[in-house]
DNA sequence: CGTCTATTTGAATGTACTCAAAAGCGGTGG
DNA sequence: CCACCGCTTTTGAGTACATTCAAATAGACG
């Protein structure tokens, strides 16, 4: 490894969930690869199989959709500490629906299908690791259906600003007005609303 | 066991994503158990942690949500061989926000959280058979998410109708409006109009 | 057969969209 | 450093999709 930390977010976030031995991680560490990226890179592309989980080391990301109307729909943004892939083209590796790409210079660590492979036959806990994450995962996406079938555009902006500040202070409006299902002009007449209200 | 054959949907279900011997089987059985249920018996409520995942030998349920409004959000409806349960619930053993009931009279076949922890811990590869089944469940629900947000009500339906045609014949009307996101009697309209097109 | 629930129909309303245009903002080159 | 260009955000008018409320009809079950 040419710097020693480059792997210590990734390490961080594995810790959380199973306990690994230190030539575990060495393994783990050796069948991984860092990337950079600039800003507005295409990660993925629909129609192409994804080959690649990736953890975000540094930078920000959106995974979208384009629909049959020719309008993206965001499914996240992912910042520090995020994962972006197609999982359902990844695990099966068939083509994918989804577009990746980046929001700002990034940095990646990539895990590739095979290595995945390898990785669960070698250290069998990372499938519950997996497993977790996946978990995790379905539980965000359902009780984003749910909000979605459940409440206004104006609670769902207000839902999202107050659980992702971060990403708010990142992204732009108009994608942040695509992950909610709504128009931008309508995300917009949204805001001046609020606006007048607290005032 | 009493029935030789009461397990066989559910060892169907199992070898297709994972290989058991005999002996695991024999064990995979020993922890679970089985139970019937007349219609409109309720399973799981709001509140209330999630102690099972349930296979569905024979009969129909529905998962769903109630809103601040009090209007309910179904999540899906399971027939023969889906599971059953608040994943978030239950593996994290926390309240549910869900309720699930029975539509018909339905035999259900109930793994516990300690009964799923032991098959974990005796025959690991269950532990990807159930990250392969979450990962089906995410996609299911990617693509949900995604229509939502690109299709207008009654391609929607059209949509759920084409892919869950069994599960249109066995589930109230009003539920599956409750399942699209729209009110009945919006549902009906799309109904109505669809007839008169196809005249 | 009667009761309860589900479905249909209609009118009025509201939420969110489309289209168009103006205003704001950020980066780049002269 | 300012001017310009492209892109994002705002604003407004008209429209469409979906809701609410109310009432009538149809079905299911005891």
């Amino acid at each position: 490894m040419s710097n020693p930390s480059i792997f210590s977010s990734i390490d961080a976030y594995i810790a959380r969930c199973i306990m690994l031995s230190e030539a575990d991680y060495a393994y783990f560490h050796s069948q991984l690869s860092v990337k950079n990226y600039k800003k507005k890179s295409r990660l993925l592309s629909a129609g192409e199989v994804c080959t690649f989980e990736g953890f975000i080391n540094k930078g920000c990301c959106r995974v979208y959709y384009l629909n049959a109307n020719g309008n993206e729909v965001d499914l996240y943004f992912g910042i520090e500490e995020w994962w972006v892939s197609d999982l359902a083209s990844f695990s099966q590796q068939k083509p994918s629906n989804l577009f990746i790409e980046t929001l700002e210079d990034t940095e990646l660590i990539f895990i590739s299908y095979e290595a995945k492979e390898r990785l669960f036959k070698k250290i069998p806990s990372f499938d519950r690791m997996f497993r977790l994450m996946v978990q995790r995962t379905h539980e965000t996406l359902m009780k984003r259906l749910l909000s979605t079938y459940s409440e206004p555009a104006e609670e769902r902006y207000l839902a999202f600003v107050n659980r992702y500040p971060a990403i708010v202070q990142r992204v732009p409006q108009h994608l942040i007005a695509a992950y909610l299902g709504i128009t931008p002009e309508f995300l917009s007449k949204i805001r001046s609303k609020l606006k007048s209200k607290n005032k």
